[in-house]
DNA sequence: TCAATATTTATATCGGGAATAAATATCGAC
DNA sequence: GTCGATATTTATTCCCGATATAAATATTGA
């Protein structure tokens, strides 16, 4: 059986050390908490801490990491004949709409917990950084055109754009948030951002900066 | 005096630490090497390994560090009225044509090696990653409007775009030398792929993917 | 209840990196 | 060239993340 009390057990394990291990960060910083604390805290030994998670740092990111393949799941779900930047403009506002967690425009507490830990922490900025390159490898598998051969060129382009627009808009959202404000105040400016993002993006940057 | 005996034999040891260490990472690799083995074998303490790189990882990535201000360098340098994009353009071209090692067009033996071992292990791919993010703000800045205000998202956009497109042509050069082939057999197809590139950029992707 | 399997654990070890203070080398001024 | 100020290297110690191994324990389906 697939849910048996196994499957069950390992979920509130690996809840019980994420939880555990947030509180104690928060308390007093990524790096002045070790493994060994975590485990001891939560009741089990360090070994079961990395059976659960391969570093350190997953513990916070994991349900960062769970986003990496939605920009390829847009690509691969978007309507016949709708051009991509299309689709991705559509998926952001949705979510923006929807104050998903994945566009930075999310005030939860225990969410804005997590963002500052990790806008604290190098190391986990780096880890996004990977996060981020998964992201676009995945979407470029998605977008290549079997005609254009095994190596797109146009597609690693296009995706490398796409995902950055992405982690851009992101990125704006998270540092207002974290700045203080509310997601609500935020939106208005998330929604002109991402639109003029995916502008300059539909219509290209040729005469920008013709100082 | 700026010129003395000192500065020479930091220079000197920072090249002996860096010629050592590639030596034994190429023949056992990167993580089966020791700092401490590094130090033993260039005469001098691993203290003083650190003392001259902030990690392991950049023994290695010393050079390349040197042109993370590349972009933000060409932005400034720009001729007055010249697009940005086009002004891109002109410096990746030039360079893809002086077989610049920084736009991956190079296959001298010591460049293979170095590119070689950074693409076998993971943790200085990542290191690459956070290059290329200080490479974007810096451009950031030199694109910044004082106009726009202290956070001019259009010129972080843009950065976004010319940062990736940059690295991502490089990404594809870097690839293909590693892959064997001489850089004068990729440089057509790495002028092909930057116009492309560029145009991509210049004229917008709006319609890109409408399948 | 039992045997097969998965998971956790204890234990040992490695190596990167920081901190400290002592030793040594280089500097510029005289 | 000598001397005191300043940089640099060094030895030493320590911490902690991460891996490997094998033993112990829990869960499973029969």
């Amino acid at each position: 059986m697939s849910d048996g009390l196994r499957e069950r057990k390992k979920l509130q394990t690996r809840r019980a050390i994420s939880g555990v291990a947030l509180e104690l960060f928060r308390e007093r910083g990524f790096d002045n908490v070790s493994v060994a604390e975590i485990a001891a805290k939560a009741g089990i030994s360090k070994m079961t801490v990395f059976n659960y998670f391969p570093a350190k740092e997953d513990i916070v990111l994991g349900p960062l990491e769970e986003h990496v393949g939605d920009p390829a799941a847009i690509a691969e779900g978007k309507a016949p004949g709708e051009p991509v930047v299309a689709a991705f403009r559509r998926a952001f506002l949705e979510r923006l709409e929807g104050r998903a967690p994945e566009t930075g425009l999310n005030d939860d507490p225990a969410l804005l917990q997590v963002l500052n830990l990790i806008s604290e922490t190098p190391p986990m900025v780096v880890r996004i950084f990977g996060f981020r390159h998964r992201s676009e490898q995945l979407l470029v598998e998605a977008l290549r055109d079997p005609a254009a051969g095994p190596h797109d060129l146009r597609a690693r382009l296009v995706a490398g754009h796409l995902t950055g627009l992405w982690y851009t808009l992101q990125g704006e959202n998270v540092r207002r948030i974290i700045g203080g404000e509310r997601a609500g105040e935020v939106y208005p400016d998330a929604v002109a951002a991402a639109n003029l993002g995916f502008d300059l993006l539909a219509d290209g940057i040729g005469d920008y900066g013709a100082w």
